[in-house]
DNA sequence: GCCAACGTTGGC
DNA sequence: GCCAACGTTGGC
């Protein structure tokens, strides 16, 4: 099965580009979206993902992860401490996945949402859509070739 | 702070 | 199963 692309938002004062790298590779926990969860099941090790920084003054693309584990368990939704405690979740069942991502790069320049929407090339990529609030979305390779080249992106693929 | 665009909840 | 009310996301 050939390598698939994503794009996952993250808003940056709760997890930025910055600490995965200095973390390497983290859990993406705290989706309670099912169709964002469905997607993140759909991931297979080795995909590659846009990181977006919502919640923002300029929201935007600021780099690379790649998919490093493949959906399991999300713990935070047992967990009555945690915000994303799901009571409704029972841990024989549980409703909540995430998967692990690892740092590939940071873009030297942050790609811009209005870049994205001015592009004619990206004019069907789900983020560029008005009202567009799925946090974790599939990307074409072609729209994911295209963020890289905007960013100016080591990365090639 | 506003508001559009959803998703979820719960009454019926 | 319908749908109104409510809550959340996220751009602007």
């Amino acid at each position: 099965m050939a390598r698939r692309y994503w794009l996952m938002k993250s808003e940056p004062y709760v997890y930025s580009i910055d600490d995965l790298e200095r973390d390497g590779s983290d859990g993406w926990e705290g989706v309670r979206n099912y169709q964002a969860r469905n997607y993140m099941r759909e991931m297979r090790e080795g995909d590659l993902v846009l990181f977006y920084h919502s919640g923002t003054t300029t929201p935007g693309v600021a780099g690379v992860a790649r998919v490093c584990r493949e959906a399991y368990p999300d713990p935070t939704q047992h967990d009555p401490e945690s915000e994303y405690f799901d009571p409704k979740s029972k841990p024989e069942e549980p409703r909540w996945s995430r998967v692990d991502v690892a740092f590939v790069e940071k873009f030297a320049r942050e790609v811009p949402l209005s870049e994205l929407k001015a592009d004619p090339a990206l004019a069907s990529m789900p983020v560029t859509q008005r009202g567009s609030r799925l946090s974790v979305q599939p990307a074409d390779e072609a729209h994911f070739r295209r963020v890289l080249k905007l960013a100016g992106a080591k990365t090639r693929v």
